[in-house]
DNA sequence: TCCAAACCCTTGGATGTCCTAGTATATTGC
DNA sequence: GCAATATACTAGGACATCCAAGGGTTTGGA
């Protein structure tokens, strides 16, 4: 998984499709691999730099979310639908936390389904340090230019929008 | 993680960092968040519609490889290269194809390290319905539009070959 | 009022990814 | 020719994600 290939394997699918008669959707393929394998590369600069936190991309975005928050604390069902992940991974993510002390569990004073989880004060001073050290080595050296990045951010939103994730503007 | 947001949470996180001082690294940040979280989208997708023919993308993109070559088998190194995973998954994903008689392990000729990796019959359909699948429902579908798809596959060319995934332009 | 339906969180199981060894085979260098 | 190094695959462990199922709580309609 180091070595650069001499030549890019998504470019090398897309001509497979086309040489396959899938021409049509040949372009579009490549272009979801190409995502992917971003995603693969951009995660693993991420983690990186997250792992002297001891921390992990998951559980650095929940510290994220919860030192946004107003009260420095969300339900746990809240969290999991802005994070857009499974409950179970929100749980799983918390459990960990709370055993790092970072965050903490408690019961939502009006409704007994609901737990909220709150930062603690290492979490709140943990979460700003990981993220400095995200913007620093990660954000502030994208490799995207600044007309390549408005670009993914619209069309990634106009694509993410249609999937239903949001319904705003 | 059904219901849609009232409004797009990678937006309000952009806005989070500009209010926190971080407005030069804000864009980048939210355009890295919008492609990890189009690849959650896309990759649900094609696993729905890999899950009636027993395949997870992982093991879908084996079997892809697989089907391309030439002789119809391939070293795992050479399948965990090509596929830029780590050797470990390509080893689980094997297990999982060779107790479903998709693919069979076989000795390499000339050398003793290597194990070869080939498409039984049933493989070789099976990779040729679940293609015909994914083109007709997941990269026919893409909701980009042709423009945006040679922009995305230009500019993440350029990341990748950048990140060191490949050597030639 | 009261019970069924809806909701919230957790547990357990299946997958996938990576890392760190460990074993076996090849290649290199003295 | 033989020892040291490099390469290939596998085993075991840590994490994350999802789904299915279960138990407790709240809500809403009969």
């Amino acid at each position: 998984m180091g070595t650069p290939l001499p030549r890019d394997p998504i470019a090398d699918a897309q001509r497979n499709w086309e040489r396959h008669g899938w021409g049509d959707v040949a372009a579009p393929m490549a272009a979801i691999t190409a995502i992917m394998r971003t995603q693969q590369i951009l995660l693993a600069r991420i983690e990186t730099v997250l792992k002297p936190f001891g921390l992990t991309f998951a559980r650095y975005e929940l510290l994220a979310l919860l030192s946004f928050a107003r009260s420095g604390a969300l339900p746990m069902n809240k969290a999991s639908a802005l994070l857009q992940v499974h409950p179970t991974s929100v749980t799983n993510a918390v459990d960990r936390l709370e055993k790092a002390a970072l965050v903490a569990r408690s019961p939502h004073p009006t409704d007994g389904r609901t737990t909220l989880i709150e930062l603690t004060a290492d979490g709140r001073s943990l979460a700003k340090k990981a993220t400095a050290a995200l913007n620093a080595e990660v954000f502030g050296k994208s490799g995207f230019g600044d007309d390549d990045v408005d670009h993914l951010i619209r069309v990634l939103g106009t694509f993410r929008r249609d999937a239903g994730d949001f319904t705003d503007d």
